[in-house]
DNA sequence: TTCCTTGCAAACAGTTTGCAGTCAT
DNA sequence: ATGACTGCAAACTGTTTGCAAGGAA
């Protein structure tokens, strides 16, 4: 994630309106957790600007992820979708006991899908997910 | 995924009832869709079982994601789970445009995260997704 | 008979849409 | 001044819950 000035910069430059509520949003991004949910940053946000509306997060989110600032990720058994403020190209692990879900900077370029297995399909990106248990949930939940 | 007289067999075994409902759920899964959504499902079943309730469909699916049979699917960008009938170790093939889910059998057995980057989890599986277009979303939107 | 299953209606979560008033530029 | 933005309410989608009536064993 860019910084919130960046932000500001990107906003105006596209012709985007700076409202107090959309620099909030951007400064919680700019400092907040990895993979937030629209609530969690509604949330967060909600902290310093007590009137803000669920609505103006969604429409900043979603402005944000046209503008190729912010990435949607699945939330594996949530149903709810997850903001990832790391554009570039990286991967996940997911702990299956408390839903955490941590970026892995490993890159695995030599992964690619053989010709005849590709189906005719083009392929712009591949993304791995590491499924487990985080070290909490492994006490918790041995086995 | 098993035959419907698989299915039949395995909810007896564990004390469920085989209801006409059941049966034709088994049986849209077994001869259907790799990749269909409960809606999917829904519907097809309502072919041949016109007064069939959304209820019971989505009460079978759990019930055979709980046996193991059958294992959910996020899809990206839809909101709506999908469920793989094939519950082995494999990966998958996801287009872009139209949203096609297709199975990779390919295994990336050496595909494995360095201990530095696990971070103390304890991976017990992985899943790689490759993004990309589809023969004929490559026609309809060439890039 | 007994208990599980069905399916209706209602609740629910996350998200989107319509729109009047407000505000950044 | 003007057009974009905010935020309320309501709609919407996918899914779950409570419960009475029905059906498998």
């Amino acid at each position: 994630m860019k910084s919130a000035e960046d932000m500001v910069a990107l906003f105006r430059q596209q012709g985007l309106k700076i409202t107090p509520q959309r620099r909030a949003i951007f400064e919680t991004l700019a400092e907040g957790a990895v993979h937030p949910s629209a609530e969690e940053v509604y949330r967060r946000v909600q902290e310093g600007l007590p009137d803000i509306s669920r609505m103006t997060v969604y429409n900043t989110l979603r402005e944000l992820v046209a503008l190729g600032e912010l990435v949607e990720v699945e939330d594996v058994s949530s149903s709810a979708m997850r903001y990832d403020t790391e554009t570039g190209n990286h991967h996940h692990l997911f702990c299956l006991g408390c839903h955490a879900l941590v970026d892995v900077d490993q890159s695995f370029e030599a992964l690619e899908l053989p010709q005849a297995a590709a189906a005719g399909y083009r392929i712009v990106r591949h993304q791995v997910t590491f499924y487990g248990y985080c070290p909490t949930c492994q006490k918790s939940n041995p086995r």
